[in-house]
DNA sequence: CCCTAGCGGTGCT
DNA sequence: AGCACCGCTAGGG
């Protein structure tokens, strides 16, 4: 994926430990797991947080609260996809459009992009996915109810389909 | 279970 | 332009 550099990059505290979220001029375009063995290093990078970008990340806390317990989000921020290729936009949509709870395998989001045999790519979008949870690769899985992958580790994976009461 | 062939996007040379 | 990676899949031992 092409470089982005955020223009903010702000703490979301949750149960599951201190997610970064980082914000352009467009929205939200990143989300970041807890770090494993970070202390409280959590440095803001901008300079002059606008009323905006607070609104932005208030939003964006409480949908990844709500995903975080398997509940069905409210609004999301603008997300701003826009360090993405068209292709992996397309299939970040069309992640988004799977609701909690549900699963769809790698040829399934292929074929609902209207690319059929593109599978192995849409495992590489899955992949490339900048923001995580909000954008909800984990319900991807692979055929015949395997686990698939996952950049942010499969044990983020299995512990988010197991709070949306999704069995392997 | 394993192996193989086929597949398509992406990033690096 | 070429090539090696992949969060894949279907088919065949």
């Amino acid at each position: 994926m092409k470089p982005k550099s955020p223009n903010s990059v702000l703490p979301v505290s949750t149960p599951d430990g201190i997610f970064l979220a980082c914000y352009s001029k467009k929205g939200l375009c990143g989300l970041g797991f807890p770090k494993k063995s970070s202390g409280p290093v959590q440095r803001t990078l901008d300079y002059e947080m606008s009323a905006t970008v607070r609104q932005w990340h208030s939003t964006a806390t409480a949908a990844l609260l709500d995903v975080l317990a398997a509940r069905k989000p409210g609004a999301l921020p603008p997300l701003d996809l826009s360090a993405g290729t068209v292709f992996q936009q397309q299939v970040w949509n069309a992640l988004r459009r799977i609701p909690v709870g549900q699963t769809f395998s790698y040829g399934e989001v292929a074929k609902a992009i209207g690319r059929p045999k593109a599978v192995r790519a849409v495992g590489g979008a899955c992949g490339a996915n900048p923001i995580p949870v909000l954008i909800p690769c984990h319900r991807v899985l692979a055929a015949g109810g395997k686990i698939g992958g996952f950049s942010g580790g499969l044990d983020w994976k299995r512990t988010l389909l197991a709070r949306e009461n999704i069995g392997l």
